[in-house]
Order: C-alpha cells, then structure tokens, then sequence
RNA sequence: GGAGGCGUAGUGUAGCGGUUUAACAUGUCGGCCUGUCACGCCGGAGAUCGCGGGUUCGAAUCCCGUCGCCUCCGCCA
C-alpha cells in the first residue's frame, strides 16, 4: 500500500462519499472490459464497489486497470462519483455511486480460483474444503463467521455483566468413563499413559464452584471422537456455565436472558421470554421425543380405548402386553396418495416400528386397510383422535418407546408433508425432569441419562434401590424447533447421595474413586449446591445463520471422516516422533 | 460398525439399453467492443471419465474391490 491508507471499506461507499477522494482495497471480483471502458468490481468483507477506468479521462490508471484477473489484490485511489442517472445498479448496496480511480497499485497478483468467490454457485463440499480459504472469501461464508463473532460478543458481554468469570480449564486432561469416546493424546514424559481431550469441562467446573468462583462461564472448545453428522463435528465449540446455590429457575432466566440478547443484538428479533417448560414424560407422551418440535401441533392421541374395541391383532396384542396405541392427525391429510402415505409407513418402519395403521377420512367416508377390524366402525377412533372430514388418522402400536421413537420421527415426517412446519418461528421450550437413568442394553447396566453427577429429585431418592428407572432428575434441556440447543442439570453436591448414584451404575467404591477421586475428595471440602448447563454454539449460529449444517459456520470444519481437506489432517507422522512417545504402530 | 447416493476438462453437469472426435454450460487464453454489472460477440486450448482388477472383439458405460465426499441408522453422559 506505500503510504496509502484505507479510507474506507467497499460496503461503506454510498451517497455520503460522492466527491470526496477514498482509498478502497480488495479483491477483483469481476472486470467488465468494453474494449473502451473498463469496469472492476472490488470486492471486501463489506460487499463490492464499482471502479470504472476511462481511457479518456485517466489513460495510466486505465492501462494499470487493464492487467488486473479475477481475484487479485488490488488499492485504488479516486473520487466517487454519482452514476449516470440510469446506470445504477439496486443489487448491490453501493450501486447508486462509482469510483473513478486516478491511481491504481496491484498488490498481488493470484492464480485462477477453482470456483467462483459468490454465492449460489453450487460446487462439491470437499472442493470447497480443500479451498477453505476461498470458500470464506464468499459473502454467505463471510456473514455466517461475522454473525459468530457478534453472537459470541454478545453471550460474553452477557455474562460479564451478570458477574460471571470466564475461567479457562484444561484441554490435556484426564480420560473419564461414560459418555463418548475420548481423544487421547500421548504422553512423552510418562511412557504408557495418556492425556484425554475434554467431552466438556464438566468436573472443572464443579471444582471451580467448589474453589468458590460462584458464577463461571467459558466459550470452550470441546471433544468428541464419536462418527460425524451435518451438525455434529469431532471438535465443537460449548458455552459452559456453572453457578453456585443457584435454583433451577435462576439458571433458567439467564440463558433466557442471554438467548433475548443474542437474538436481539445479532439479528434484530425479539423473543418471547420465559420459554415454556415441559416434562420429558409429557415431551414423550405427546410429541414421542426429548426434543419435541413445537412449532407445529399434531400431538399424539391416546387412542387405547378406541383400539380396544377393535379386532385388529396388532392393536390387541399392544394393549394387552401394556402398550400403546397412539394416533396423530394429519389436517387435510385425506387427499393424500397411498404412496405418500405408504412413505409415512416406511419413517415408521425405518424408526423402529412395525408397521403404521391409518385412516383417512374423506368426504364419501372413511378410506382403511385397518376398517374392517372395527366391527362397530371405525369413526368412533376417528372421532376418538379428534380428527374431523379430510383429515388422515395415522395410528402405532406396541411398547411405548417404539411408539414414542416412530410415531414421532411420522409426526416430523408428516408436519413437512403437510407443510405445517412454520420457518419463521422460534418455539423455544424447556424439557426438565429427565429421568435419571436409563437402561443400557448394550452393557447390561443402568447409565447415566444426563451424567453421574446429576441431582436425583428428593422425593424420588427412595426410588433408586427400588425403581431407579423412574427416579426424575434435576437435568434440563433447551430446545429449539426441534433441536437440542444445551443441555444442563443441578449437581449433586453431597457425597451420600453422590455415592448412592454411583452404586446404582454398577461402580465399586474403588472405581469410582479411581475415576473421579479427585472430585468426590474435593466434595468433602464444603461444596455449595450448584448447577449450570452448557449450549451448543455452533448449532446456534447455524440455526440463526439459517443453515443446516454446523460446517457452514466454522472456519475450518472436518468431513465427515474427521479429516481436514485443506492441511490434510490427520496424518502420518515421523518414526522418530512416535519413538519419543513410546508408541509403535499395529501392522 | 451398517445402509444409501455421488465421483467424467478448473468448476457444474450430459453421455451410462456396450462401438461417439466424450457433449453442454461456465471459467480460462486470444481477438473485437466506450456504461456494463452473471456485459456481449468471434475463435482457441483444456478430460488417459477417482483408483485397481475382471467380463468382452470392444468398457466412461456391465461386474468385483478400493479410496474420497455427502446423507441416514448405530454411536454422540
């Protein structure tokens, strides 16, 4: 640049600059040539401005114009001038206004791009990877990282203003059971053994309550070596929180404040607070999910009575064997095809459940493969379900988790069909009073549904040698349209009650003092009741960025094999590297 | 770990019911063009069809394997 200084950004050039002399620098976006006239689009963070090069009026600047390609990196000097009337272009926020450069210095010059640096340009994921660097270049990529950066100001301002600390915690640390698998990394000083990445900074934070900090907070990087989805990655960014002598309800008002900031600050909404509160048994009956989409209605229909009066094999044997039979009502859901209908059948089967009985109810009578089982007809079910003429009735049978999971997963399935699902809306809900245990079939045990150090409800403690699957915990989820935004509990504080969970998981005294002595030792060192939760960032930013995968708003994100494309992460490394860490590869 | 989809000039696609000079668009290069903004017009170059093997007189095309990317299930306290 010399001794030239930006004036001012490309975006920020309007109506307001015309006349004044302005320095802009970027990247050429585009050069028009007409042979005569020379038009480059100059192109920063904050959009594009027109230069236009007349050979006439500026015959250097005009042949230094001439030599600029696509994507080089150029300053030019010059008025900014009102277009001709006519000539302005409404696409683009600087189009009322042009700049006639009288100097122009070329930067850097830049090989050919594989891809075009805008957006729409529909090019294969891994290409753009490889190419991270350009694909931020792109406005939409541009946005989603500065949207980030505004939410992530706003969540700290947020908390500091609360009188949170924001504490950092290690990220060598130590492996702990239960949960995902961990991220382990070598240890060279001490041949054999390993530090872990951290799943979350989960028992740092209790002994940072225990150490008295009473409010943290930390916007942290945590790990997961568990296989990829579009919103899930191997390292993905929580906002943690922890406070001490908390109740519930308080914890609640602060992310309930700090989501109105966020909202507000980053992108103008105003939402409504308190979120509704819902129970996981209630989330389960009614919407067959611990993150019910409330956006939409078509709640689950208890529809025992009706069924039980019908014939039918499936519905008969469900009930008798303690099930359930549930319906949701599909609006206007009658006009539908059987092959439409057939595909709600196959969500159902793919999610576990045997097969989806329905009914639709047109205008010349009730259309059933299931009708001839209700001797007494079977409007009285469809009345039952509350359905009304044009309606179609979709009905599971069976062990109330199959129900729950595949009437559930028809309920999204059919909401979409239906087109119920509003876009525009933000159905914020608590889901609180999770169980405190759930069954492993694959191991055999009771595991943790939240994690061990969960606080068990009071008047369920007797539960827990009994009926320890009906034991209600103190963990909270936030939910979003269907998506778990964070998740959080209040802790157990006392060592009985903590040793009692850990002797309904199945661990030894010596296990559990094994694997996290360090936390129950610091427990009888007069730890305050406490509590917290943490919140998925990026699934935020990309819910509020309006994009369904997490990856389009990290900077640098994994496939879906763990690998970066651009520095070829992971690889192979040196024998010399793996001797100092005692490490020899399997053959 | 399992299922499915995709892989052809730099990029996006067509060709896939077997024999083509592997087509189109865009980009790129050259020429022309003094108000465009996805500028336009003319011309050129650019692909051993992801990789390996098999079937066949003949494979981008069919079969098997493998690698990569994407989606879903499992998994993700």
């Amino acid at each position: 640049m010399g001794e030239w200084h930006r004036t001012h950004y490309c975006g920020e050039i309007g109506t307001g600059q015309v006349g004044a002399e302005v320095v802009v620098a970027g990247w050429v976006h585009r050069r028009r040539d007409h042979g005569g006239v020379l038009f480059v689009d100059l192109r920063d963070r904050t959009g594009i401005v027109q230069l236009v090069f007349n050979p006439d009026i500026n015959p250097s600047a005009f042949s230094r114009a001439d030599l600029v390609h696509s994507e080089w990196v150029i300053a030019a000097r010059g008025k900014v001038q009102l277009r001709p009337a006519g000539m302005e272009n409404p696409n683009l926020s600087t189009g009322a206004v042009e700049i006639y450069p009288n100097e122009v210095r070329i930067l850097n010059t830049a090989r050919t791009p594989p891809f075009y640096i805008t957006d729409g340009d529909d090019v294969d994921e891994s290409v753009r990877l490889r190419y991270r660097y350009l694909d931020l270049r792109r406005p939409a990529l541009q946005r989603n990282i500065m949207l980030r950066h505004r939410i992530v100001k706003i969540i700290r301002d947020y908390f500091d203003s609360q009188g949170f600390l924001e504490i950092e915690t290690p990220v060598l640390t130590r492996s702990t059971p239960e949960g995902a698998r961990d991220f382990l990394v070598p240890s060279r000083l001490n041949p054999g053994t390993f530090y872990a990445l951290p799943q979350s900074p989960q028992l740092f934070k209790q002994l940072l309550m225990v150490a008295g900090f009473d409010r943290y907070f930390q916007v942290v990087k945590v790990f997961r070596d568990e296989d990829l989805r579009g919103n899930r990655q191997p390292e993905f960014t929580q906002v943690d929180v922890e406070m001490s002598f908390p109740d519930r309800d308080e914890i609640f008002r602060h992310v309930e404040a700090m989501m109105a900031a966020v909202y507000k600050g980053a992108l103008g909404i105003e939402i409504k607070t308190p979120f509704p509160r819902m129970s996981w048994q209630e989330a389960m009956d009614r919407y067959g999910s611990d993150k019910p989409d409330l956006r939409f209605g078509m709640a689950f229909v208890d529809l025992a009575a009706a069924a039980g009066k019908s014939t039918f094999e499936v519905f008969r044997r469900a009930l008798a064997t303690g099930g359930q039979v549930k319906g949701i009502v599909v609006p206007g859901g009658a006009a539908w095809s059987r092959k439409t209908i057939d595909q709600m059948e196959n969500v159902a089967k793919d999610n576990g459940a045997g097969g989806l009985a329905w009914a639709a109810w047109g205008p010349d009578g009730v259309r059933s493969p299931v009708a001839k089982y209700f001797p007494e007809g079977i409007e009285a079910m469809l009345r039952a379900a509350g359905a009304a003429v044009g309606d179609l009735l979709l009905v599971a049978a069976g062990p109330a988790p199959v129900v729950a999971r595949g009437l559930g997963a028809v309920r999204l399935a059919a909401g979409t069909q239906a087109g119920l699902i509003p876009t525009d809306q933000l159905a914020f809900t608590w889901v609180i009073d999770f169980p405190l245990f759930s069954y492993s079939e694959e191991e055999g045990r009771l595991v943790a549904e939240h994690h061990p150090f969960t606080a068990p409800h009071a008047e369920d403690m007797d539960l827990i040698d009994r009926e320890p699957l009906r034991v209600r915990s103190w963990a909270y989820d936030l939910v979003l349209n269907g998506e778990e935004l964070a998740s959080g509990s209040i802790r157990i504080h006392r060592r009985d009650i903590q040793d009692k969970v850990f002797r309904a998981l199945g661990f030894t005294q010596a296990e559990a003092q094994e694997r996290f002595g360090f936390l129950l030792e610091a427990f009888e060192y007069g730890a305050p009741p406490h509590g917290g939760i943490a919140l998925g960032l990026d699934r935020l930013v990309a819910l509020m960025a309006g994009t369904g995968s997490i990856r389009d708003v990290i900077a640098f994100p994994k496939t879906s094999s763990g690998a970066d494309l651009m520095v070829r992460a992971p690889a192979a490394v040196d024998k010399e590297q793996l001797d100092e860490l005692h490490i020899r590869i399997k053959p």
